[in-house]
DNA sequence: GACCCTCCCCTTAGGGGAGGGTC
DNA sequence: GACCCTCCCCTTAGGGGAGGGTC
């Protein structure tokens, strides 16, 4: 009845393509690719040239991740036709949201291995000169250091806050101390991962400035100490920001942690 | 035994990065991030603040695909230490990688798309004048058309060739005919996925000039009409290059081939 | 002898329950 | 009452067989 001449056998089909011959069958399950003929006795598939052009097609979609299922959408009503142009826009379109968000990925990627970079810094000298960008985070008033026991309690009560507010909290956390004249003010805070909330949005909201700062690592948690760490800046009188975190580490086992504490140079 | 002030259920681990607690039972089955503490009673398991970390760190690697098991060639011996250099310099890599992929597949749709567009206009307008890059085929002496049951035959025997000679097939062929004077030659041609092979290596490999070509569509496959299709190019003496190919085409059935005849411009 | 068939089990990174103890 | 436990079954796009007919 057919002319099996102008038919191409599953391997033949496969060998055409570059595509596995289990691929092919299971194109068939879903519904996408049903072959131009089946020997009703033998039960063999055999398929016409032109389908080489929906096998492409549907690589193409399996390569972008668009689920197969939906490649029927681009199957035209009448059976065998591909809407190409239309395949091909929601695939560009989906190209160039997959690229935005590996971009974004990358650009993360980045800014952590500068962090790490200015930990290795950190460890190497004495002290070590950098430049911060601001920093919107969530704070409560705390005193002590981050060793006490307290200080796990305040940080799950602070996350439990940020997401109470609909925020969500960031990788950083730590202490703060704002220093202007006799006044000093001491704080935890967790950073705050959308931007473009503004500060006044909520009173415990803190923008920590962005700038140059002064960096020293230490074994012990004390943000108290930062006269006796930086005594240069301190005999100077000017509106001062020091930030207590946790060294960002590769190196230090988590039951040792290593802590780096900033001040803000004068500007 | 465990202070466990200072530990975190699978819930609050769960909500505190994000992650659901499935995922978190799912870390620990896979041997990359084992709970601080498991009660001995209810089987309850607890974490500590710092194994936030390690679960982010899994979250780059399931963001970038690397497979989890690998994850664990990113733990340090000692227990609980992350190698965050090299994870972030191996995502970093593949990310890169990632994109490049992305990148080409990206330029391919664009291609396909262009081609679209070409097939649109072909539709639309008697006469097309349009410039074509060069493009390395594979060939065989061919006499006849496109829609005799020869020509599948003899473009399956082309494929097994390119094959035999460790080569790609691409996805256009058709038909070219090379007219130098009083001589004309037919082929058939399938072009080649490789652009590093040099023409002289095999003598079945033709370049298809690049430049300007007019194009026209037929319904018929015909490519020794090429005289009539184009009287005013054939008054000139000229070497020219004829290419018959099926249009590419997201409208018409494949039961109904559609194809386009092109013819080289006088440089 | 190479090709093709139909089962059937396996993979990754979890998601969605059911049924039953625990904080 | 909200939280957590252990099974158990399901998902995508196939890969790798076993056992048995077909070109």
């Amino acid at each position: 009845m057919t002319d099996k001449n102008r038919l191409f056998s599953i391997g033949r089909l496969s060998k055409l393509t570059g595509v596995h011959i289990q691929s092919l069958r299971y194109y068939e399950k879903l519904g996408i690719l049903t072959p131009a003929y089946i020997d009703p006795q033998s039960g063999y598939r055999y398929y016409t040239f032109q389908q080489t052009r929906i096998v492409e097609a549907i690589q193409y979609c399996a390569d972008l991740d668009i689920p197969l299922k939906q490649f029927a959408d681009f199957l035209l009503e009448q059976d065998g036709q591909i809407d190409y142009a239309r395949l091909i826009e929601a695939g560009i379109r989906m190209t160039n949201e997959k690229m935005a968000r590996i971009q974004k990925r990358l650009s993360f990627l980045e800014y952590v291995q500068k962090e790490i970079r200015h930990a290795e810094d950190c460890r190497m000298h004495e002290l070590v000169r950098h430049r911060f960008p601001e920093r919107l985070c969530w704070t409560i008033p705390y005193e002590g250091n981050q060793t006490e026991p307290d200080f796990h309690r305040a940080v799950y009560r602070m996350i439990s806050d940020i997401e109470a507010h609909g925020l969500r909290a960031g990788f950083n956390n730590g202490q703060i101390l704002l220093c202007s004249g006799q006044e000093t003010r001491s704080f935890l805070f967790i950073d705050i991962r959308e931007t473009d909330v503004p500060e006044a949005a909520f009173p415990q909201l803190i923008t920590i400035p962005g700038g140059d700062y002064l960096c020293s690592v230490s074994r012990e948690s004390g943000i108290r100490n930062a006269p006796a760490v930086f005594p240069e800046l301190f005999r100077q009188d000017y509106e001062k920001t020091v930030v207590e975190m946790e060294l960002f580490s590769e190196r230090f086992h988590y039951a040792e942690p290593v802590f780096e504490i900033r001040c803000s140079l004068p500007v």
